[in-house]
DNA sequence: TATGAATGAGGTTTCATTCAT
DNA sequence: TATGAATGAAACCTCATTCAT
């Protein structure tokens, strides 16, 4: 029995079932999304749509997994090619503030994204799993660039690197929520200046 | 002629079914909430329920309506009673602090909260509305200290009050949303570390 | 154990709420009223209905057979005081062209009293009874003033009086249907015209 | 790709369940008829049905839009192959004398038919639509014949077309209508007579 | 593999009737 | 008797999933 189809194809049309769900959820979110609704979006029948994914819930855990993944090892190739501590913060910064959820672009993502984070509260696994990933990957990376700007003297010797972690991604979480949930908000404005109050303290003598 | 029951009963009742509404969706999320689970929870009638509220939209936006309200009001007093800038910034912040989403009875709250944030966002009326509160009452009180504590010299008079405003919400929304969708967040510690910096800068000559 | 109210105070309540009953089913059809809405146009309340209706279903009855009943009196009398059957015949003529259904006040009555006898098409005691009362008191009435007639010499003596009975109430009944169902329906006029034809017809050598 | 059933086994399934929707609304009424009464005397499931209509309303519309088309081309064809005026209206008779309630099954059809009528009346749209159907088409129908009729001398030159088309239709319907709601009616002797003096009338000089 | 018609459990809501006051 | 809040069976409809083709 060799299939019929390439590994590449069937890999292509899982992505396109993805992408008609994530708008699908950003729009009407996950329950309020029929799979009728994902269908009607991508180019497949409803049929098709159950040879690639086993139910609803799978399209939406295997969406959640991709986009895990990719804010993920989008940084962490550019931030190694970075030379100071400061570059590598800047350049976090950087992304994030092209970012903005003002931008319709954005704004499906970052919802979709924040449902899924509440939607994981209520199942265990997937809390423990994404915690587990938050600091593995994500505190890991930023103490990584505090430590190494500590050892540089390019920062102040004396903060705890993991609290600043910490720090660091409930200002970036905190600014794009609210650029998320509210109306006309100054998203780059505000992120920028808590930028300058993070590094200014950072750099205290 | 005369009401059988008093306006009290009724009103009590009310506040019975939006509590108990309160833990299902907490517990399940609104729309994986049925009207069955609400009716298990209250010690009511599908039929009772539904001579309170006209339908399961509406007892979501009762809670929502009185939830907004009341984290409002809760402050308004409080704050008029302090003295300094200071003072006035600092109980805002140990108000947050009592909130600790890691506690079992706070979690839900936030739970349902940014989820209903997040719901509101496909409504433009609703977002509207609430981005009219945020700037209304939020931003304003905060403004109000900031100004008061610039004029009394206890701030640095350059700063843009609006724009610590929003800050300062980022942050302590940042803090609580981490808290409530990670494991073992430490919050309080964290969010005092940003309370410090916050107010460092704040105060910074 | 004396009542404490009156036997009358009860019929009138009886009445006031078959009349509030009627004017709702004449809006909204029997099994779309529902009995609040039957409470809302009386001024009583739910349980004081139960008081004297055990049932939707009784109020029905109740209001159909007083129709039915009304209906017939209000005849039987008036027949009796006119001389010739000719006179007799237009009288009746008469009371149904006063009855136009394209008034608002008639359509009601028309429509729920269709809807009943349509109603009690699956009712087949209903339909008996309904039945018996047509041949009991409707074509009867018509016979007697058609024999009469006969006897007197106005009428020809070869029509059979049953036929000519069951004609004259499927004309009226015929015309008062269309202007039921149809708009704008010349009603006085049609149902003049087909008066002319009867009679003549009646009338004939 | 291509459709996996044909356009034919979509309408034949339409078709079944507007006829088992027919029978019900027959048996019990259009309200009193549940979508599972439906659903038991098709063979279809629930959902089945919604996958074909929209509500239980769009049932009923639909069943009385095919029942009103059909009641009309079912004649005109057949009328314009007769040759005199006379034979026309005969044959129209005909039609009707073979739809004797009385019989099983058409009673079925005539309480549908009658009770959609009286239901119409409370939504003027579905009012005006249904009296301009009955005047575009059977009183036209009528106007035409009997205009023919008279030009060819064989009817009374001096008797309205129009008024006479909505005698046609009163009598017809006055005597349906009684044949639905009576029992033992009798339908076919007492419609021939009607038609004897109805043509009778139109031939005079 | 692909299709979309079929399934039916389960959701929301209505409303006739009851009953404590 | 009168009130109207409470009850819960039963109605309509949705939609994730299956399956014959």
């Amino acid at each position: 029995m060799t299939p019929i189809v390439s590994e590449e194809y069937k890999q292509k049309k899982r992505q396109e079932i993805l992408q008609s769900a994530h708008v699908c959820f950003a729009e009407k979110g996950f329950e309020a999304s029929t799979v009728d609704d994902i269908v009607a979006r991508s180019k497949l029948s409803k049929g098709a749509i159950y040879n690639y994914f086993k139910s609803k819930d799978e399209i939406y855990l295997a969406l959640m997994e991709g986009q895990t993944n990719d804010s993920g090892s989008k940084f962490a190739k550019a931030i190694a090619e970075r030379e100071t501590s400061l570059e590598k913060l800047n350049y976090l910064i950087e992304a994030y503030l092209d970012n903005d959820p003002n931008d319709e672009e954005n704004i499906g993502h970052a919802i979709v994204h924040y449902e899924f984070r509440l939607y994981s509260t209520r199942n265990p696994k997937l809390k423990d799993m994404l915690t587990k990933r938050y600091r593995d990957f994500f505190v890991s990376l930023l103490t990584g660039i505090i430590k190494e700007g500590q050892a540089a003297g390019e920062f102040n010797k004396e903060l705890d690197p993991e609290t600043y972690a910490d720090i660091f991604w409930a200002i970036v979480n905190g600014a794009t929520l609210q650029a998320t949930i509210l109306e006309d908000y100054h998203y780059k404005h505000i992120l920028r200046e808590m930028q300058s109050i993070f590094l200014e303290k950072l750099s205290s003598k």
